[in-house]
DNA sequence: AGCCGATATGTTTTATTTTGCATATCCATT
DNA sequence: AATGGATATGCAAAATAAAACATATCGGCT
């Protein structure tokens, strides 16, 4: 998740992602955004190609995050009429949704944080 | 500035900086980590020696966002006995301060978000 | 059995960042 | 005036990341 917000000429950006022990990105707003796609087209091409991404890039990322969370988000599947498809698993579901509530959340309160520190800016100066 | 939350082996983190209009990096983790390096040793290459990162980016960064901010961070003097020194500027500091400020404020803000989103985690489970 | 379209991957290119190297400049001190 | 050590900066090289390309595989349908 990432924001921005403005203060005169300078902007102040902020981002949250869930990671591995390693701080490597497992999901974020990429991802988050990703998967909710995938679970409308039902299918991680369109998705990939409605978003404007490389579908091996994505592809690729799933796949290592899967691994470290340790279940699966999507479910694949390959061949048949339509050539495969993929699905959102119900942890999948899950996930996206815990965090769309923390999203929101986050951003309302980081939002009472800045405005604050605008005023201290002005102040300082 | 960035932080880690555990929930069990998945970790949160976040990140907050100061952009200009393009949303190109002027001050996050990174180089306000590096300014208050070079507060206490008063040397810029002291400073990325110290860190750990190379002097030739350090150098570049500053200038960058000094340029974009519309005043200066660092005082630079070359020559003399020592070759010449670094220190920070009255505004330098002062953000600096603002910033560190900030981050304590944000930090206390998102920490209680996150246990509100390990609850809403675990109970979905 | 053969086709089609999506998943699954390895390999190669391209683009972006970061580091490293070389060199010039500056100036208090010797 | 010669020296030394830090700032200042261009440029080449190396490391990372992202995109592109090329195939292989799978399985319901015709």
């Amino acid at each position: 998740m990432s924001k921005t917000n403005t203060y005169s000429n300078i902007h102040l950006h902020y981002k949250v992602w869930l990671s591995d022990k390693k701080g490597e990105n497992l999901l974020g707003d990429g991802k988050w955004q990703l998967l909710k796609e995938i679970e409308q087209q039902g299918s991680l091409k369109a998705a990939t190609e409605k978003i404007g991404i490389s579908y091996r890039k994505a592809w690729g990322d799933i796949k290592f995050a899967e691994q470290r969370l340790g279940f699966q988000l999507v479910n694949k599947t390959r061949g048949g009429r339509d050539g495969g498809n993929s699905l959102l698993t119900e942890e999948g579901k899950r996930f996206i949704l815990a965090y769309d509530e923390f999203h929101r959340e986050f951003a309302r309160s980081v939002d009472k944080v800045i405005i604050k520190f605008k005023r201290t800016l002005k102040k300082k100066r």
